[in-house]
RNA sequence: CGGGGCGUGGCGCAGUCCGGUAGCGCACCUGCUUUGGGAGCAGGUGGUCCCCGGUUCGAAUCCGGGCGCCCCGACCA
């Protein structure tokens, strides 16, 4: 076997895996444009699956889709002054169209707050108007300096859900609420299971009042930020003069909520299930859920191809997502490899002699210890079981990843020393007490690289609460979970 | 934005030091034989050697200047 056909191994270079997983598996590649990749049909579809469950839930939860323009006048950016100061190093701005220099620049939209407060202004008067909740799917470029696919590029797809609200409380409400669909979407499609928590100050969205998070962790260690809610406060709406007469007839402020999660789970996915093989798809999201292989080349040839196109159909007539690679021109072998890298759940193979006994080769993309990869099954088992597998294949992918956060996890770390030496041994979350003070997160940063992710929320809060800051000055307020993050 | 690496058929690379017909593997095309874990044999297609300029009888190779991409660090979904 030619080495060029393998991958190189995580434990050899986890970058370089993936890099390599991400293009051989035909998720995207390198375009043009410096930091810009073209999503491929593989990844594209599975992001088409996550887009589809993600906006039936945000639907369920009363919000609605609009889209608004790419291009946001940069006096509108300018606005908000901590929004500005976050987003002016990595603003694309168009300064000429149709072959003039335009008399105000446009900045390309590296998130919509602005332009989507600036036009609830003019559709809110009263409280009546209120809330509004809607959400958009699209594209935003941030100039990122160091790119990587997925994680970091300078154009991304994304959803942001923008809401004004009459109260405080009703704002917040909302922002908490969306969390908790993050986490369950997150947990559910793509069996990635997060931390909760809210951001430090030194980590909040620019422009933000209280910034909360799912934290995810990568089988490196390294922590991904998979999905931020925010709760702006008023601070968007006074700029903006988003005010509406409130039921006791005064002018008020809105209050305002914006949240996203955005093609970077596409990569956290990858991080979280793929293997030395290549990826492996959750069959939630996965494009195909089964890929069958004839076995061809022998007199029956016409027998098995009539034989999978009917395992097929059956197939996708129980609800699963089936696809038939019936060329004639590739070797099962290739084909085997080819999907495994593609990360399929399942395999069917049907040769010539299945039909004679009327069984089917089944082959999961992970197997559990101590099976065999391949098992003859009855054609009839095979299909009436494979919705049930594939099910199971979900949950124990979730599984998984639980038990590898949690087995990662270090927990009464009392001083910096310490974390930064569970942190060089190879911890993922490290949890410790926070005094509430930037300087440590600053200390923390130099001496170990590890950030602030999240002050976690009470679910993921050590059984007893940490007494001490971890600088060893002042008493802690907090649980917090420190990592090295993407 | 600093440091490093790399630009040669679609992909991965050799050739560059020491200038002289542009090569190898994979992929691709045709044919035959194959097909239950990356098929074999035979024949073939495909390259302004990143760009611009210079030196030279002659430049992938030497000199000067650009550009691009990747990786590693400071900022970020």
């Amino acid at each position: 076997m030619a080495e060029e056909k393998k991958l190189t191994t995580r434990a050899e270079d986890f970058a370089e895996w993936y890099n390599e997983v991400v293009q051989r598996a035909e998720l995207a590649d390198y375009a043009p444009v410096r930091g810009s990749m073209v999503i491929r049909p593989w990844g594209y579809g599975i992001w088409e699956n996550m887009q589809r469950a993600l906006d039936a839930m945000l639907k369920d939860t009363g919000h609605e889709n609009a889209y608004f323009p790419l291009l946001i006048p940069m006096s509108f950016i300018e606005k908000e002054k901590k929004h500005v100061e976050g987003f002016a190093p990595e603003l694309a701005v168009v300064t000429q169209a149709g072959g003039k220099p335009l008399e105000e620049p446009y900045a390309i939209r590296p998130t919509s707050e602005t332009i989507i407060y600036a036009m609830y202004a003019k559709w809110v008067q009263s409280y009546r108007d209120l809330p509004i909740l809607l959400n958009q799917w699209a594209n935003v470029m941030r100039w990122e300096l160091r790119t990587k696919l997925f994680l970091r590029t300078t154009e991304f797809l994304w959803q942001e859900g923008h809401t004004a609200h009459a109260t405080a409380a009703e704002a917040e409400a909302e922002a908490v609420m969306i969390l908790g669909v993050y986490r369950k979407f997150v947990e559910e499609w793509i069996a990635m299971p997060p931390l909760t928590g809210v951001k430090s100050d030194n980590e909040k969205f620019a422009g933000a009042v209280r910034s909360h998070s799912i934290e995810a962790l990568m089988q490196d260690n390294k922590a991904l930020q998979a999905g931020t809610s925010h709760f702006l406060g008023q601070n968007f709406a006074k700029q903006f003069e988003l005010k509406f007469q409130s039921e006791g007839g005064q002018e008020e402020y809105a209050w305002n909520t914006s949240w996203g999660v955005s093609t970077r789970l596409v990569g956290g996915m990858v991080m979280t299930h793929g293997d030395d093989a290549g990826l492996v798809v959750p069959p939630k999201i996965a494009p195909v859920q089964v890929v069958i292989v004839p076995i061809l080349g022998g007199d029956d040839e016409a027998a098995v191809r009539a034989k999978c196109d009917e395992v097929a159909a059956r197939l996708k007539a129980a609800g699963v997502r089936v696809k038939l690679d019936a060329r004639d021109n590739v070797t099962a072998g290739a084909k085997y490899y080819e999907w495994e890298r593609k990360g399929v759940p399942f395999r069917v193979e049907i040769g010539p002699k299945d039909l004679a006994k009327g069984s089917v080769a089944l082959v999961r993309r992970l197997t559990p210890e101590g099976e065999k990869r391949k098992a003859f099954v009855p054609e009839a088992e095979a299909i009436a079981t494979l919705p049930t597998r594939l099910d199971a294949f979900q949950k124990e992918l979730l599984e998984a990843a639980r038990k590898r956060r949690e087995a990662s996890s270090v927990r009464g770390v009392q001083s910096i020393d310490e974390l930064a030496k569970a942190l060089d041994e190879g911890a993922g979350f490290v949890f410790t007490g926070w005094s509430g003070d930037p300087a440590v997160e600053a200390e923390v940063k130099e001496r170990t690289k590890a950030t602030l992710r999240a002050i976690v929320d009470e679910e993921f809060r050590s059984p007893a609460a940490p007494s001490k800051c971890v600088s060893g000055k002042g008493a802690s307020i907090a649980e917090v979970a420190w990592a090295r993050a993407y």
